[in-house]
DNA sequence: ATATAATATGCAATAGATTGTATATATTCT
DNA sequence: AGAATATATACAATCTATTGCATATTATAT
């Protein structure tokens, strides 16, 4: 996604426009996260998170890849990125979220 | 408005999820505006135009002063500047809108 | 094959944003 | 003071987004 016409950016703006989505995103500048680590993250619902991933997934702005049970999560648009880092700051370091046992984390169990 | 908190940053996506608003921001960041030159550069009734200057005004992204009959309107926050030039591309050059006769177009009269 | 864990989807109720219409205010000009 | 111009506000109807709940799918382990 390049900088360009009304319509793509009032369209990213909506889908970053949104507290979730926007945690979910600044999550994923610091790395690839499954959709366990982000509910913990986020201390919200799977089913919750699922909704979102797919509102940022149809928006082109993330992308993910299965590694067994696991879905893993990532961004895919600098675009994206540079205006996080204007609106955000610098992404924080990664840190393992308490309540996450996902392999990102450090475990294997993810239920919530 | 310095890059914050996901609140700031939320509120201030969601004031550029829309159409018209961008639309004056962009015209904005090429100068200071009136009201009647908005509304010719959008093509859009005044009564809406005010609307969504209202918005903008509220949210704190712009700023307005009088000159007789007219209100001239300013971008007030350099991170919205920066935020536009990621989504946008750099400001176009300040063109008179065919319509509008208001000062910075070059004439006086600038009714709707 | 059954159970369990991780993730996804569909839908309905609700909440919030958008926009048109009517109207108000403020300034200048005659 | 009265008319005309530029701008602002209030409110209601409509449209869109959000979110909770029920349920489906997929992969692994027993």
């Amino acid at each position: 996604m390049e900088a360009g016409s009304y319509k793509q950016a009032t369209d990213l703006f909506r889908i970053l426009s949104h507290r979730a989505r926007l945690r979910i995103l600044d999550e994923l500048r610091r790395g690839e996260a499954c959709v366990c680590h982000l509910q913990a993250a986020l201390g919200r619902p799977q089913v919750y998170v699922s909704q979102q991933l797919r509102v940022l997934r149809e928006a082109g702005v993330i992308e993910s890849y299965k590694d067994g049970t696991f879905v893993f999560y990532n961004l895919t648009e600098p675009l994206v990125e540079r205006i996080l880092a204007e609106a955000l700051g610098p992404a924080d370091e990664s840190v393992p979220v308490s309540g996450c046992e996902c392999p990102r984390c450090g475990g294997t169990a993810c239920s919530g």
